[in-house]
RNA sequence: GGAGAGGUGGCCGAGUGGCCGAAGGCGCUCCCCUGCUAAGGGAGUAUGGGCUAAAACUCAUCGAGGGUUCGAAUCCCUCCCUCUCCGCCA
């Protein structure tokens, strides 16, 4: 949520900066909305203050044992006057919350002008191409021979963006996961984490899921309100919500292995082919919950600890800033890295890092108490995947794949699978 | 699933209709006293919001929501959570 102050005193600042973003602010409804909140507020308060003052002295003339009666009198249609102010009160507030909730985040001044994902910026390339002299395969032609890698079988039990793996590659699945957290938290110094993989409405509100993205989420079938978690940022994040942190005690930095659970509504016909794009996937998620002024350094740091794990593995990827049309809902910068797909012939996304400065963490009163003033102030958060699992070990398939069909293991990762160096399919 | 107890400020804990945003204690901050391994005295110490240049002032919040009442931490209803015992169980 933007800072409300912002839209009060500078709304036609914050509907520019938001056309970046492709958003066209409704500056007439919320100057509209305010407006009409800021009398009722104030009419309905001075309500309530009259009412106080004037309950206050029935009690104190009751003590003394005078008639009240004449004092029950004056406040007699005080009540209904107050009901009516507060009910409109009401109404004007969970419209304009509403409507406040639904107002993505302001993009950093750095962020590229652009509509989509073609006018993103490139800041660097790592890794040299794989060349093959030999045709390449994508991961599905390559484990075909095998069950490892299994679509159908995973329809079966499910339906479709589902998979099934088996033997080595499980392993390597696994592998990956415990060769990330590792490094995470000995080299990059987070603290690992576990966490609910299900998740109330007010978590999803703080992280900006919801209420915007509901039909993203998989949503359980009873009268509780929960849903699968999209990724590990919602229940790491709120983490926080709801309290102040010591300043001793901060930053906070969240390593946390889960799976993620993605409705993929509005996705069909996309990446339909191989394990791209799951309803289900495991992601090593990083998280940091800083002070304002540290969050620009955090979110460098953030995604070069994501860079590391790709570079450990060998793996060729490019590092992009993202323009304002491609930015999510709640990010103020995003950097994405993109891994090079010799089957896809192409880099794509296997980690997006992004500083939301003060947008979730006002959503969900996330704060720390500043020595230096006393006060408690909102946190910056800091997230990104360090890595997607998934994405991660079709880049290795595809990457590292020999003329023989076979694919050789990544050293890193060698001593996470029993020491073999390869796979056969 | 059954029976019971409970949710109050950073923590402990008092408070069963008004003088309660809340005693007391602990902790913390500042000041004073005291030459000594510790103690004593004093002051301050919740959060969010409105209005404002700022303050003054003011509203809300005692798990959440609703109700009764001129007035609710306190009474009533619903929900959530925690604890104890029993049952079941990865």
């Amino acid at each position: 949520m933007l800072d409300p102050k912002l839209l009060r005193n500078d709304l036609d600042v914050v509907a520019t900066r938001l056309r970046t973003k492709n958003y066209e602010l409704d500056v007439t409804l919320i100057a509209s909305l305010e407006e009409r909140r800021r009398t009722v507020q104030v009419k309905t308060e001075a309500l309530q203050a009259d009412r106080n003052t004037q309950s206050k002295s029935i009690g104190k003339a009751k003590s003394q044992g005078e008639d009240i009666a004449p004092l029950l009198a004056a406040v007699s249609d005080l009540g209904e006057q107050l009901d009516t102010a507060k009910a409109e009160l009401d109404t004007i507030q969970t419209e304009l919350n509403e409507v406040l909730l639904g107002v993505p985040n302001l993009p950093d001044d750095e962020v590229p002008v652009g509509q989509s994902e073609d006018d993103n910026e490139e800041i660097s390339v790592w890794g040299d191409l794989p060349e093959f002299n030999f045709a390449a395969k994508d991961h599905v032609d390559l484990t075909e021979a095998s069950q490892m890698l299994d679509f159908e079988t995973a329809a079966k039990i499910t339906g479709s963006r589902f998979v099934t793996l088996r033997g080595e590659l499980a392993t390597m699945h696994r592998a990956l996961t415990q060769f990330m957290l590792d490094v995470h938290i000995k080299e990059h110094g987070y603290e690992e984490v576990y966490v609910p993989y299900i998740v109330n409405r007010e978590s999803l509100q703080g992280t900006g899921q919801l209420p915007k993205f509901e039909e993203d989420l998989f949503k359980l079938a009873d009268e509780r309100d929960l849903y699968l978690i999209p990724t590990a940022e919602v229940p790491v994040t709120n983490i926080a919500r709801d309290a102040i942190q010591d300043a001793n005690d901060i930053p906070l930095k969240f390593v946390c292995h889960t799976p993620c659970f993605r409705s993929e509504a509005g996705s069909y016909g996309r990446d339909t082919r191989g394990m791209i794009r799951q309803h289900q996937f495991e992601k090593v998620e990083l998280v940091q919950l800083v002070p304002a002024s540290q969050s620009t350094e955090a979110h460098l740091g953030l995604t070069q600890h994501a860079e590391n794990i790709l570079q450990k593995l060998g793996l060729p990827y490019r590092k992009v800033n993202l323009c304002g049309g491609d930015l999510g809902f709640s990010a103020a910068r995003t950097y994405d890295l993109e891994v090079w797909l010799p089957g896809q012939n192409k880099y794509r996304e296997i980690s997006s890092c992004s500083n939301f400065r003060d947008f979730q963490a006002r959503r969900m009163q996330a704060r720390w108490r500043n020595p230096e003033t006393g006060k408690p102030e909102l946190l910056h958060t800091v997230n990104g995947s360090g890595l997607a699992v998934g994405r991660t070990m079709v880049a290795i398939l595809e990457n590292y794949q020999q003329e023989d069909g076979s694919v050789r293991i990544p050293q890193a990762l060698q001593s996470y699978m029993y020491g073999i160096s390869e796979i056969r399919f």
